[in-house]
DNA sequence: GTCACGCGGTTCGCTATTTGAACACCGATT
DNA sequence: AATCGGTGTTCAAATAGCGAACCGCGTGAC
């Protein structure tokens, strides 16, 4: 791995449920030495990517990080633009519904709006989500640069649960009726009990950038809800990519 | 520079204003070799830091950004809890009121609600403002790190207008006059025919991290004015201290 | 058509940067 | 005062980065 690899491996250990590290946490945790956890760490500092707290000394991502989201939401208003079209469906639907985007390999959760009944399906933003193991992922095959289908159809393939697609057979074909169908299912592929439908959210050429899920547990869902919410997230991931892309159109 | 300084460096040059790049523009922006700006480029991508445009081979800045930024605002959620300080200081004085974060030497503009009048001072996101040359900076330089006012004070201080403070002596005494005062006040000195308040926003060790201002064009402002919006200026700024801080208190 | 230019991307020997074990430090805790 | 857990520093060894020169491609001039 070479040293900026290594400085943005720092950056990613960060994350909600652990946003601060002391030096050796941190050193341990990458297993790089202290010495090189250091250096990386006052590189970044210096511009701002991380910062020291001055009394405890720990770590944690600075000021630089939202300065470079921002420059990137300006021109490419994801989340903003997302925003009413993941609220209307989670009221269509009355389940939760999230908002992804793919970067460097898995899906990253960008935006949630939870379901307001009790029994509901947790998501947590920025959380990664597999491209075998989720409706999401199976969505976003069905419309992905072909290295990266490539690349997920030979990987390993972890089963989270005894669902879970995990050859290469039973991906492709449910990729494929995804394909067919214009939004994929998934059934308690990630986690018992849920059952989620997804489709995906293409650019002008027609490759997925992301994708729009709804996930309900399994108790509330039948055929006839699943296509029903199937079509409404499908609608919805077209208005999406019809704003991203075509401005009106 | 070291590697990761280069590398920052290139997520750098992106801004509202030139948000893609080729590969021999940015070489020749940042003056790196093509080959070590490629590597560099390469070495950001595998992370999602910055993203190829598939079709033009231009590069822009990345999903992985905006994900670093959601992890940091989930736990320091600045901009969210600041919003509706900034709108409400805005509607009390009818006049464009921003925030700014301090990172890496400057303070950058993270937030900006616009005068409704159509004589109104515009600030951009994202912009950087001089600690020496603007309220903002005067501010945060009452309550800064020592190391920072040190470093600003025997740096060299660009003009940008016949106003702006640019030796030592005067920066000191309008700081000290800020200090002695709550808020700063800002004649001009970073563009012609603007007036601003600011007020520093203080962490719990009584060190700035950011500011909050005020920006007049002069023909509306008179010293009561001034007066006034300093102190509701100081009162945002105290408010918002308070909450990010002790949350309760 | 073809020539030359500009562009993205690649190669490979040289060298400077990074590396990490060991060490120094500082403040709590016993 | 001695031990522990942590941050931060040093320096010889080695690895990673460097960049001039290179390829291949598309484009516009002639």
């Amino acid at each position: 791995m070479g040293t900026v690899g290594k400085a943005i491996f720092l950056l990613e250990q960060f994350s909600t449920e652990q946003p601060e590290y002391g030096l050796s946490d941190l050193a341990q945790k990458v297993s790089f030495d202290k010495a090189t956890t250091r250096r990386l760490l006052v590189s970044l500092a210096e511009h701002g990517m991380v910062e020291q707290d001055a009394e405890t000394r720990r770590y944690r991502l600075g000021p630089g990080v939202s300065r470079l989201a921002r420059i990137r939401e300006w021109h490419f208003p994801l989340q903003k633009m997302c925003a009413p079209f993941v609220r209307d469906l989670a009221r269509e639907t009355g389940e939760t519904v999230h908002l992804s985007e793919y970067s460097a390999g898995t899906l990253l959760t960008v935006q949630v709006e939870l379901s307001a009944r009790a029994n509901r399906v947790n998501v947590d933003v920025g959380q990664p989500l597999p491209l075998h193991g989720t409706a999401s992922g199976i969505a976003f095959l069905t419309c992905a640069r072909p290295e990266i289908t490539k690349a997920c159809f030979e990987g390993r393939m972890e089963a989270f649960t005894r669902f879970t697609h995990t050859s290469r057979d039973a991906l492709e074909k449910a990729v494929n009726a995804a394909r067919a169908r214009g939004y994929s299912r998934g059934d308690q592929g990630f986690e018992e009990g849920v059952a989620s439908v997804a489709a995906p959210i293409l650019n002008t050429d027609g490759i997925a950038i992301g994708t729009l899920a709804v996930a309900s547990p399994m108790s509330r869902i039948d055929a006839e809800t699943t296509e029903r919410y199937g079509r409404l997230t499908m609608q919805a991931a077209e208005a999406i990519a019809c704003q991203l892309n075509g401005g009106a159109a």
